[in-house]
DNA sequence: GGGGCTATTCAGTGTTACTATCTACCAGTA
DNA sequence: TACTGGTAGATAGTAACACTGAATAGCCCC
């Protein structure tokens, strides 16, 4: 992709993965596995592993770890009642943010 | 506002002021109010004209210093050739993170 | 002269995603 | 046994970007 995207993902990136952990407890390599699928084709391995830290001693999120039948146990993580709190604000400033972007795209027509 | 529109401000904000920029010339001052009065309630006065000098130097504006009736002269900055393009690009990305966090909000009900 | 508004600049800081590399576990295979 | 490949996580260092806070400068008016 570009550095547009990268730039981009800066703060978006990680309500993108707590919104993945709203519907169902998720895995660090199972969510860029995901990501990778839904087109957002090069995110590093390593970025999603040091956000989920992040999120974690921010107390946002459970952690569970579960042994894995293929390679070294899976720190399961799960979107906890504060995670939830922080998720909706993060829609909240999302929406904001689209409903000025797209004023300006019509604007700029 | 908070933490999370500043972090996701990133690589966006840029595109913002590209957009405004296409519509019609402008100058930092100006821009800053104008993002203020869009209820981008607490963008800091240096941020601007950081950015401005950052796509000045990518050659995606051009500068033309008017003097002004108060305080010293403005830097008028007018999008170029290069600017819509990239322009356009900034849009292409922005509608494909759009449309991958409509997909989640959906999906998180 | 001093306060208030306009307008720009800049050094230093914090956050975030990337790069690159490392560790670890297991299965299949030569 | 040794080697490869896939799964899974951790980490040190770097670059980009927005913010903080302050400084500078010009102009007007009391």
């Amino acid at each position: 992709m570009g550095k547009q995207v990268t730039e981009m993902l800066k703060g978006t990136l990680e309500g993108i993965v707590l919104a993945i952990l709203v519907s169902r407890p998720a895995y660090g390599y199972e969510i860029t596995a995901w990501l990778r699928e839904q087109g957002f084709s090069d995110i590093a391995e390593g970025t999603v592993y040091a956000l989920l830290i992040r999120v974690e001693q921010r107390g946002l999120v459970d952690v569970e770890k579960v042994p894995s039948e293929k390679g070294p146990p899976r720190k399961v993580y799960s979107l906890n009642a504060q995670g939830r709190e922080y998720l909706d604000e993060f829609w909240r400033t999302w929406s904001f943010l689209t409903e000025r972007l797209e004023q300006l795209r019509e604007g700029g027509k």
